[in-house]
DNA sequence: GCCCAATGTCGAC
DNA sequence: TCGACCTTGGGCA
């Protein structure tokens, strides 16, 4: 479940289990065995995240540098460990816990520099802090792109960490038609969009899924039965194919978008 | 067992 | 724009 409030939130739990202790680094599956080895026994001092790329800190200016991509999964648990099975690109533990990562794009010993190479590429974080974020910097590129704004969205040199669901649904809740170009958004609907982005990933971040239906829209408040949608969240359209529009009744739409799958429902999101 | 899809990204053409 | 890559789980036989 890869978009940036589960890379955020791993960060904080990487950091809760493992951070200023001696820390047993292995790689069951090999490809990360020469590092693993390097780092074996010696301190997790810091974790962060930076859209969809997380950090691990060790020794001085070392850092494990993870990117899920779309397959990557990450699995926490106590004392004992069960044996790893062969799949299991990193494992880390320690007296009380250990967590393994699966599948992931990269996993890779890094330098600072290298490090902020990748900080440097990636546009505003919505779940960084808001010393080092500016939300400008991804409007100045969208007011000036033709791109259109569903696009825009999933470009992480645009804004990092905003992945397919949430793409989907804050063009819904903003009423936006995904196909609207760039230059095409007003700066008053730029601050809306990033506000909501930046409550909506912090739940995302707390609860560890994916909510973005409002209370007034909720099965409870309209007079409906309980759902909870495929991916485990309470969404308006992600996924929801030819299914009714909770608010309208209209059937939501799917198309392909840069070999992505869009969600919308083209009675709420107007161009 | 096989086939497919999946919340992602990169590089070749 | 396309294929490659990483892995798992669900549907189907």
């Amino acid at each position: 479940m890869p978009e940036g409030h589960t890379i955020h939130r791993l960060a904080l739990d990487y950091g809760g289990h493992f951070k200023g202790r001696a820390t047993q680094v292995t790689s069951p599956q090999g490809k990360f065995s020469d590092a693993a080895a390097l780092l074996n026994g010696t301190e997790l001092t810091r974790t962060e995240a930076h859209g969809k790329h997380l950090f691990l800190g060790f020794r001085d200016e070392e850092w494990i540098h993870i990117h899920l991509g779309l397959f990557g999964k990450v699995n926490f648990g106590g004392t004992p460990a069960p044996p790893p099975t062969d799949t299991v690109r990193l494992r880390l533990a320690n007296d009380t816990s250990y967590v393994d990562l699966r599948g992931p794009t990269t996993c890779a010993l890094i330098t600072d520099t290298e490090k902020q190479a990748i900080h440097d590429r990636l546009g505003p974080d919505p779940l960084r802090p808001p010393k080092d974020t500016d939300p400008n910097a991804a409007y100045r590129r969208i007011s000036r792109s033709r791109t259109t704004i569903a696009a825009l969205l999933m470009d992480q040199k645009v804004i990092a960490g905003v992945g397919n669901v949430y793409r989907a649904e804050v063009l819904f809740r903003h009423g936006i038609d995904p196909y609207r170009a760039g230059k095409d958004l007003t700066p008053a609907e730029w601050d809306a969009i990033w506000t909501d982005l930046v409550d909506l990933m912090r739940e995302g971040v707390r609860n560890n899924r994916i909510d973005t239906v409002r209370p007034e829209h909720t099965p409870e408040a309209m007079g409906r039965p309980p759902r909870v949608d495929d991916h485990g969240g309470e969404v308006y359209v992600y996924r929801r194919a030819n299914r009714p529009c909770h608010i309208c009744g209209a059937e939501i739409r799917t198309a392909d978008l840069a070999a992505r799958n869009l969600f919308w429902c083209p009675n709420c999101q107007k161009p």
